[in-house]
DNA sequence: TTACCATATATCGGAATGATATGTTTTTTG
DNA sequence: CAAAAAACATATCATTCCGATATATGGTAA
């Protein structure tokens, strides 16, 4: 998800900062589907800049130093357009989390279950957020975007917390020694 | 999650070549939580050779080239487990049809509809695909992980296919002159 | 008053992405 | 059966992205 149009579709919303479009994406009502930092935003907005994209008008009130406010183009909405014109790339997932469950065999025991339960407290935390900015949002479009960032964290809590008990119970056996007189 | 730790766990299930490493990561069974191409995998390969993660055997038979099969070494698998040990980073979520998707009120009628049906047969299958994975799984981290994933993509077909179901009714409603009718 | 946090811009090295090049073997299909 | 397509396998490269850091000010909490 390219940065520029990212950048393009937020200030379609209305004019910002570098500094807001940063927050919207990375911890705001859009952050749970995309990330972009510092790093990537101010180059984009730079190359939009140049590309006529987009414009700012340059704050400089008395001692602070300068604030971009960007705004959106009608030739960035043309480009913004284009982009949504054609098919939407795949979705993807990447969690560390399941990567180092794959080696919970090889670790020690507390090792999985330390980790499931911070999952499980993260998650819920990820749920209440989205929930209530769904609550909050006004937008269809973003609340339907919201709405499927709660489906599939609710239902992963929810694996989470299945798993979690069967993991309890399989340990309080063990250490009662019944899986012992049974396997042996 | 670095690449030069994912080769590193992938190889601790067993020797293989990039190419394999390659398709397990963005085919495999592992695809649905990581990603990573040739242009990251052979590098890392090539570093962690360096570092003494990893050897190779190359094997050289008549008219192929070359096949180097990859192995973790013990310096390896102690890289392995340090990164283990300290906390996974947040998981993330990357979605181009959701950002699509807010803009569905600004495109044309038909635009929204097609992206979601698109989605839904997407995710159908991915979940299918999941499933036969899931299976065929005897590893039983592995199968935690897929069963994660069934339990994000089926939370995902059920609430595209219920938002799917109202776009239709809405649409019928307003060829029908109904909306009209009752707004007005 | 000292520390810390929010606002705000910006850069930089290292890492990853996506596409492409190259060449062989195996499988599919007309 | 031959031609085409797909799978196998390594590798590089430009562009893009990530994460950390630098800089500076104003407000707020310890």
């Amino acid at each position: 998800m390219n940065v520029k149009i990212l950048c393009l579709g937020i200030l379609s919303f209305g004019e910002m900062t570098g500094y807001d479009i940063r927050k919207l994406a990375s911890e705001g009502r859009f952050s749970h589907f995309c990330e972009a930092g510092y790093g990537s935003i101010y180059p984009a907005l730079s190359q939009l800049t140049e590309a006529g994209h987009v414009t700012f008008a340059e704050e400089a009130e008395a001692g602070k130093p300068n604030r971009k406010i960007y705004s959106i183009t009608e030739s960035g909405r043309q480009a913004l357009h284009l982009a949504l014109s054609s098919a939407p790339g795949a979705d993807r997932f990447k969690s560390e989390f399941l990567f180092h469950s794959l080696f919970a065999d090889k670790m020690p025991d507390d090792y999985f279950r330390t980790r499931l339960a911070a999952k499980i407290s993260e998650t819920r935390a990820t749920v209440e957020r989205l929930k209530s900015s769904l609550e909050k949002c006004d937008h269809e479009p973003s609340g339907f975007a919201l709405g499927f960032g709660v489906a599939i964290n609710e239902a992963a809590l929810a694996y989470l917390e299945q798993y979690d008990e069967t993991v309890i119970m399989k340990a309080a056996l063990e250490d009662s020694g019944f899986m012992e007189s049974v396997d042996e």
